[in-house]
DNA sequence: GATCCGTGTGGGAACGATGTCACAGCCCTT
DNA sequence: AAGGGCTGTGACATCGTTCCCACACGGATC
C-alpha cells in the first residue's frame, strides 16, 4: 500500500474552498472563523467543502496579516538534561492545552547559540517566549523587539520581565540544615556557578544553614566546578581523597550530584557511613541506586506548564507589572544521609 | 536598569530599512539576501540602515512569498522518557547546524494528540516533519500534504516513507543469546508492544536467539506489559513471586527495564546471583545503580542528528525512491548478567 | 411608498517580503 | 554614430488570509 503523495496539485487555499462551495473567499473566511455573519446552510456547504479538499489554512498568511501567532518560543540550555526535558515537557503540555504550537531551541548554554536561536524566534514573530536563560542580554533583545519574555528556573532581568523559579534558597538551606542537624561540622558544597540566581541563592542557603549552626564556612569546602558530570568527578576525586575530607557532601544540582556520587564510588567509600550526600534536583536515578540520595525535589514539569500560564497572561496584558513566580521545593530524606562517622546521638 | 519594551512603535520593516537607505525595497532586498545585482557602496549603505533599525525580515512574510519554510516539524512521543529527550537532542543540534529552526511537540504516545500536532505542522507549512509515530495514520496524513516525513525509531510507512531506526532485531538477539549463552533456560521477555516495528523486531529477535540455542518459547514467560513503570513493575512482582520463576529477564526497553529493577529490588533478589537482567536502551541510571545494568546501548542523540540529514535529503530530492537507514547498536556487558542459580561453567 | 434596519454576501485593500520585468545609464565595439 | 552588452535600480504583481466597507435583499415602520 503505496502512501500517496501530492506532487503535481499545490495545496488547496481558501479560493479552492470558496469556489467548491460557490461562494466568496469572505464568506467562508467567515464560515470557517466563526467571525461574521454566515447563514447556516452557507456555513454547513463551506464547512463540507473544505473537509472534501481536506484544507488546512495557510498559518503563515493569517500570521502575516493579524500581526500575531501562536506560536510560543522555548530556549532551554540542555534537553539531555532531564530537568530541562522534564521542563519542555510541562511547556508543551501547557502550550498545547492553550492552543500554541511550540518552537523550542537547545541553546546548548552558550550565549551565542541562545542569541542566534532569539532572533529566529523574532523573526518568527512567535507570541512570546519562555527562556532558561544563559545571559542577561537574551531577555534585553527580546524586550526591545516588543516580544513578552518569561525567564524560568533562574533570573537575569528580576523586575522588568515575569519570571518562574523554585525556593532555591529555602531549597538548599533546608538540605545543608538536615546535615548540620545530623551533626555535621565539614560540609563540602559543590556548585557550578554563583552568578546566576539558582546559582546564588543555592549558595546563600548553605552559607545561612552554617550560619544558623553556629559553623565557620571553609572555603576550601566550596567547590566551583565545571557544568558536567566529567568535571564534577574529578574535583569530587580530588577533594575526598586529600586530607581532612567532609563528612557530607551538598551538591548543587544533579549534574553534580552525579559526578560526586561516582567520585565517592570509584573511592570505595560508603554512604553514609564515610560520606553523607545530599542534592538539590531529584533525578530518575537518585531513587534507583543504593543508598537512595536525599535531595531537594523541585517540579521541573509544572515549572514549564507554569511559565506558559505566566506567558500567556502577560500575552493578554502587556503593560502590568511584571511577577516573579517562586515554586516551592521540598526535601526527599532517602538513604544517603547520616551522622558523620563517630558521631554518637 | 530596566529593560526597554516596544510598545508603541512597530516593528520595521523592510520600507523602513529602505527609506532610511534611500532606496528602494527591491534594493534593499537584494543587499539583504545576496540575490541579484547590488552596487558595493549601496549594499553597504543598506546594511548598515538595517543594523541601526535592528531589522529582522519577517519569516511569515518571507516563506508565505517563497512557499517553503525552514522550520522543520518533531513529533516525540515523550520527552520525559530520557530516549526522546536524547533524539530531540540530536534534532536540535543538527536543525540549528542546516539552518533550520524546530518545531516541537510531544505527542504523548496518542493518536490523536499526534494528529493534531500533525494538522498543526501542516498549517505551518513546515518544510518536513520528523516523527516517532503513534499510529499509521500521521505518515500517510502529512504525505497527502505534501510534506515530507521521516519516520524515526519505529516506522510505519516503510517502503514509502524515509525511515531511520536502530538493528532492533540484532540488538535483542544479541541481548538473548548473551543469556542463552550463559547457561539460563528460563528467559522472560517483558515487552510494550509488538505491533510497531521496535517490539516486533525485538520479539523476532528474542525468539530467533532462543531457537538458535534448542529453547524452547514458554508464553508465560512473555510478557504485555503496558507502557509506564509501575505496569511493568506490577507485572514484574507477579511473575517474580510466582513458582517457577525465570532466571533472567530481558527487558525491551528502558522504561520497562526500570520496572522490572523496582520488583527485583523490593522482592530483595540478587542481581545476578537469583537472576539476570538485560535491557535494551541505555539509560543513565543503568550504569550508576548495583550492579550495573547490562543493556543494548542506542545512539538516540545520533537517530536523531541521522534523521535530520535524511529529511534535508528528502526535502532536496522529493522524488528519489525511499530509504531505511539502520544504524547499529551494541550490547554493553556490565554486571547484572551471569549464569543462573546453581549454575556451573 | 419612502425610509430604515438587520441579515447576509462579495469586492478589494492590506500584511511584508520576493523576484520578474522594464529600463536607465555606461562602456565598448564596429 | 549606431548598436549591443553590461551593471544596477525601481515598479509592481504576487503569496493566502483577514476584515473593513459597500451593497443587496427582505420586512417592518412611518
Amino acid at each position: 500500500m503505496a502512501v500517496e503523495r501530492r506532487t503535481t496539485a499545490r495545496r488547496p487555499t481558501i479560493k479552492d474552498v470558496a469556489e467548491a462551495a460557490g461562494v466568496s473567499r469572505s464568506t467562508v473566511s467567515r464560515a470557517l472563523t466563526g467571525r461574521g455573519y454566515a447563514a447556516s446552510d452557507v456555513r454547513e456547504r463551506v464547512l463540507r467543502a473544505a473537509a472534501e479538499l481536506s484544507y488546512v489554512p495557510d498559518v503563515m498568511a493569517r500570521t502575516l496579516k493579524q500581526q500575531v501567532s501562536r506560536s510560543v518560543g522555548v530556549l532551554v540550555s540542555d534537553l539531555r538534561n532531564p530537568f530541562y526535558a522534564e521542563l519542555a515537557a510541562g511547556v508543551s503540555r501547557e502550550a498545547r492545552e492553550r492552543g500554541y504550537t511550540m518552537v523550542l531551541a537547545d541553546t546548548s548554554l552558550s550565549a551565542d547559540a541562545e542569541h542566534e536561536a532569539a532572533e529566529a524566534l523574532v523573526a518568527l514573530r512567535v507570541a512570546g517566549v519562555i527562556v532558561t536563560p544563559n545571559s542577561p542580554a537574551v531577555s534585553t533583545y527580546l524586550a526591545a523587539h516588543g516580544v513578552p519574555v518569561v525567564e524560568v528556573d533562574r533570573q537575569f532581568a528580576a523586575g522588568s520581565t515575569d519570571g518562574v523559579v523554585v525556593g532555591n534558597r529555602v531549597g538548599a538551606r533546608t538540605a545543608a540544615a538536615h546535615l548540620v542537624e545530623l551533626g555535621h561540622r565539614r560540609i563540602a558544597l559543590f556548585i557550578d556557578e554563583t552568578d546566576w540566581t539558582t546559582g546564588y541563592e543555592r549558595y546563600q542557603g548553605y552559607l545561612e544553614a552554617l550560619a544558623a549552626g553556629d559553623l565557620q564556612v571553609d572555603p576550601g569546602l566550596v567547590v566551583s566546578s565545571g557544568w558536567d558530570v566529567a568535571d564534577s568527578r574529578r574535583r569530587a576525586l580530588d577533594m575526598l581523597r586529600g586530607p581532612d575530607r567532609p563528612t557530607a557532601v551538598f551538591a548543587a544540582n544533579n549534574v553534580l550530584a552525579e559526578g560526586v556520587w561516582r567520585a565517592i564510588h570509584e573511592l570505595g567509600l560508603r554512604v553514609p557511613a564515610d560520606v553523607s550526600l545530599v542534592a538539590f534536583d531529584d533525578a530518575p536515578w537518585m531513587s534507583m541506586v543504593a543508598p537512595t540520595v536525599t535531595t531537594v525535589s523541585q517540579d521541573a514539569f509544572n515549572l514549564g506548564a507554569t511559565a506558559v500560564r505566566r506567558l500567556d497572561e502577560r500575552i493578554g496584558m502587556p503593560d502590568a507589572d511584571s511577577v516573579t513566580t517562586v515554586l516551592n521545593v521540598h526535601l526527599v530524606r532517602r538513604d544517603s544521609t547520616a551522622g558523620p562517622p563517630g558521631h554518637r546521638r
